[in-house]
DNA sequence: CATGAATGAGGATTCATTCAT
DNA sequence: GATGAATGAATCCTCATTCAT
């Protein structure tokens, strides 16, 4: 009644990923709530209902960890900024995931987390080239989408307009993350009529 | 010889004085190299040139330096803000500004600097507070200046428009803060050439 | 050869238990020797034979190990009290027992503890209410013991000479620890002499 | 006009002697207030109104201050003891003088200090012998006072009565001491009636 | 696999003592 | 004499990491 190899061996790699996945899950808790130095080993196993020892068989270190969560946390980000293209008011769509209560799950990008990530990066180079590299991305993707024709459901800028107001873009993107971690209670009437006016222009055509 | 009591006096507060900037120059240069948490009071204490207790001297503890510094930070970025309206040409004036390389001293708002106060801000009340402060004064200094008479060297917007575009403005800042962190060899040029298209935008008259 | 969970979970309590008497048996020898300050954190940890850290898995921290000490001490106390009542000869058991060498056990009062103790309640209040909880307790138990009926073992004394009777004896007792800790080679024959004098005098009839 | 040698040196002896009684003052208060080890000569030389660094032109270290109150204090309650003969009622003088606040000035012993001196003592061989001193004299003047005639003022008591009594004398006040200490609330009415009992029967003809 | 007790290197902070002025 | 700034060792405590069970 044994299973043959392959099937034990995709079994506990399929362990080991939900495993992964779990203390993932309570280190991202933790470090929303504590920021990465403080969140203490222990306090991230008690999170996720295990021995701190244990966490050291899936993880090399607390770096890997805190690595792991941006690695993934890039990729949500990576997927939203996606989706907004696809959405149909952008500057509402962006105003109403401001100061989203973090659902627990990881599917929002935590503004805390992103402030966490970013003053990481500006000491450790793995974390600087991860998130330079998601920089570009979306930055690339931006472009692309406001350069595309219209008919494509773009906006039809020359590349070089594109570009640069990509670089607006995801710059305004990002300072209201930063806003969201420190002002969540930010109008947000007022933030949605100032964001669809800046949206409105950023792909209005060029003079 | 002596000096009177009251030349004493002076005397010991400008040494007060001066060991408190020699103590945050050394701690704001850790700061940004560590981090509020990594950086180490007998490493702060090292780069001053002082044994760790004699900090104590001068600030209550580790918590009242990073206030101080925070404090000190934020008024020289209220201070630069406000020279920006004066400034010919604004765009430009920022996109120079990007990526300053940080001169030591304390007349520059360094980019990590900003970061990990606004981590920080997300558990800690008073810098919390400081942070909001800060954001509610430039924010309506960059309202006023929007709406102001033409003839007084605003852009005569009318107040609501004024808010609403000077919010994205700040956030705008903030995110090339944020990018400038992260990424401080981004293309000038390109830099240059959109925020000057962003920043024609915002001050142009409403539609 | 697994144990099942009850085995388990009470072989860690014992454990658990079995360090705390250790962290405790350390630390008394350590509090004895030098003080309640002048003991150092490394210095019980080393004699209890652990590592400075592990004491803080048992205790929160210094504080409470020596409010666990006192609670222990007056408990021992309590109860050689308790046991003077049913000795032969009262006068003589206390006279014995000065001086006792500690050994090492917690089943010794120990002079300097007491004294420790004394001083270190003057400002410490959770300390101050356990002495006053302990130094009541043992008051009220001499008084009724005082004033029991001769048949039941007592001396028959009316309520308020009893009351005050027993307040003289508590305080002589306290008085005699001073003097062990201060004075142990005191001539104990003086001491037995004195002794069943005053007890005499304390058990008998009124006037 | 200058004084001759003589006279300069008394004056600077002058001056000595009464830097080192402020001192002493302060550091009694800072004891008596939070114990020998817990006052910091910061803050005893702040009380004194002087440096730090000029407390040590006056004493050797902070021991050699500790010894020093010891042995002043030492005075003071021989002083205090001696009166108590002279005293018409022995019992209410005593009681009187428990939870006394502390005058300020040295001429009270505070309990708290007499409990710091007497856990100081297990330690340190200096102190130890300082109290032995002290408890040796108090102890052979009470007996004196207990044997003398009562012509002359005494209670007339065999030698060895009256050296026995003096012991259960002692170690009673001692043990009051601690309780005004630790319970400086203690009711005085109950206390004045139980002391009047037992020095009566203390200085009562023996059977 | 899993546990959680144990380690020990730091970290912030205090304070007796010294010494240049 | 007098100051008080300066030192630095020592203290309590935390926490990433290891390892016997």
């Amino acid at each position: 009644m044994s299973m043959d190899q392959e099937t034990l061996t995709s079994k506990a790699e399929a362990r080991t990923q939900a495993q992964r996945v779990r203390i993932l899950a309570a280190a991202r808790a933790c470090f929303v709530k504590s920021g990465f130095h403080a969140a203490s080993m222990a306090t991230i196993a008690e999170t996720a209902g295990m021995s701190p020892g244990l966490i050291y068989r899936y993880f090399e270190n607390k770096n890997a960890i805190i690595l792991a969560i941006i690695e993934r946390q890039l990729e949500v980000a990576r997927d939203r900024i996606g989706q907004m293209h696809a959405s149909e008011n952008l500057a509402s769509g962006i105003a109403r995931s401001f100061g989203e209560r973090e659902r627990c799950a990881e599917n929002s990008m935590s503004g805390a987390l992103f402030l966490e990530m970013s003053a990481e990066a500006t000491r450790d180079p793995q974390i600087a080239a991860a998130l330079r590299r998601f920089g570009a991305t979306v930055h690339s993707e931006v472009a692309s989408w406001l350069s595309r024709d219209r008919k494509d459901g773009g906006y039809g800028l020359p590349d070089d307009v594109a570009k640069a107001r990509a670089l607006i873009f995801v710059c305004l993107i990002e300072g209201l993350k930063v806003r969201e971690a420190r002002e969540p209670t930010l109008d947000k009437a007022l933030l949605e009529k100032a964001l669809s006016e800046a949206v409105a222009a950023l792909v209005s055509p060029p003079k």
